[in-house]
DNA sequence: ATGTATTTTAACTGTCCGATTAAATTAAAC
DNA sequence: GTTTAATTTAATCGGACAGTTAAAATACAT
């Protein structure tokens, strides 16, 4: 029950079962893509808003249908909301798990996360604003969050990946190559910097009085800059 | 008209000029702190809630009073949504603007910085996620919370807390103590590591299973290893 | 051609909730 | 004791909005 059929009951009315209509092309009829673009309009409008103020109305609009529609797809504003975070926490930390419990030495992986952090909130910029508030007014939504992540409860998380981390850092510190440390020390000083100047961007942009391209060329040459700032911090 | 009294005109029915009648005691009737009182629930319903999510009723009920005298005190949702944002914002960064720009060696800034914010968020534990949630879906109140926060525009930001710093920097430098940086990036770096793990604290301790005692450990111990470990990053 | 699933249109229901108002009550100030 | 402000009680208004439903339209599949 971890994982992705939170599909279960969708499309009620004037359909006892679903038989499955997509079999060849895999379209339906317009696109059967319908669902993805409730999907996208639904998490354009909930970043946008949050799921308290976003509207059913404006989430039709969003996507480009009517608003019974919605109700046909997802029972109700709350399933929809729910399924919208799912996909959106799915793309929130993509493949920093494996990144840490791969092979490769501490600096590869510092160096790996960054790009992917970075990159991948380049282009979903308000993500982490949305993400944080989200979870602050609905702490439920922290165990959809880890689910969705890794795809795992939270007890091989421990003994995998940061079993790995911590046997690593131990080789580091022995060799005197770094200072002692926790591994989810390690991770989260990690994570902080990178994702931090997003959920914050709205604040920094007004107290640096920055525009939007401003902001991208600080983001640009804090990816060339984060990586030695932060090994910088691991040394003895 | 950055200044406080953001009282400009309530009270309005029944109440044609202010005359004042908090004169020996300075308290009214009851108290004289109601507004006081009706913040601190709105306060705690707006963290909770959001401020879509906060229901007028919710703050009346945790303020101790009725709903009429929410309207009575401050005009409408939006103005106490407002009201509680702003009184806020102001114990967000409480005097680190201060800090920077005051005298002292730039280990003594980290060290102080690394106290305030972490002493306060210990709190204030769920500020920063009500913060951030409520800038990315209210864009306008980034400039409210800059106003709040410094009590100046951004022109002199730049210039006088930043310049400083700047300086301060570039004689590390030249005296090979440290590897060159924008005052920028040393601000936001710092605050990223003291206030991220706050934000992000419902999804560490879903992904850690830390309970809240554990997540109090974490937060003193982090205290204690934050200063290094950033100091240590500024070495050239 | 017929059946079935998808999608739209449109109207409607019920409720939650922000806001307003009037009137009564309380207490402080003078 | 009169005035004035603060606060409560209660009732109500009106709008916004989630959710429902029926019926028609569209297109695909067999």
């Amino acid at each position: 029950m971890t994982q992705g059929h939170h599909n279960d009951d969708r499309r009620r009315a004037k359909r006892p079962r679903l038989t499955g209509q997509r079999l060849k092309t895999g379209k339906t009829k317009k696109d059967g893509d319908t669902e993805r673009r409730i999907l996208d309009g639904a998490h354009a409008v909930f970043v946008r808003r949050g799921t308290a103020g976003a509207r059913m109305q404006e989430i039709a609009t969003e996507a480009g249908v009517n608003q019974a529609l919605l109700h046909y797809y997802f029972r109700n504003k709350e399933q929809l909301a729910q399924a919208a975070f799912e996909r959106a926490a799915k793309g929130f930390m993509p493949a920093v798990v494996q990144v840490i419990a791969s092979a490769g030495t501490l600096e590869d992986k510092v160096r790996r996360i960054i790009d992917l952090e970075l990159d991948h909130l380049t282009r979903a910029p308000y993500l982490p604003g949305y993400i944080i508030g989200e979870v602050t007014h609905h702490p439920e939504r922290a165990a959809q969050l880890v689910a969705a992540v890794t795809g795992l409860g939270p007890r091989e998380l421990g003994p995998r990946v940061l079993g790995r981390l911590r046997r690593q850092i131990e080789a580091g510190v022995k060799a005197g190559a770094m200072r002692p440390m926790a591994p989810e020390s390690f991770v989260i000083n990690l994570l902080s910097l990178c994702i931090f100047p997003f959920a914050a961007r709205p604040m920094i942009q007004a107290v640096l009085s920055m525009d939007d391209r401003r902001f991208g060329q600080f983001i640009t040459r804090r990816h060339q800059d984060l990586p030695a700032f932060f090994m910088g911090a691991l040394r003895p």
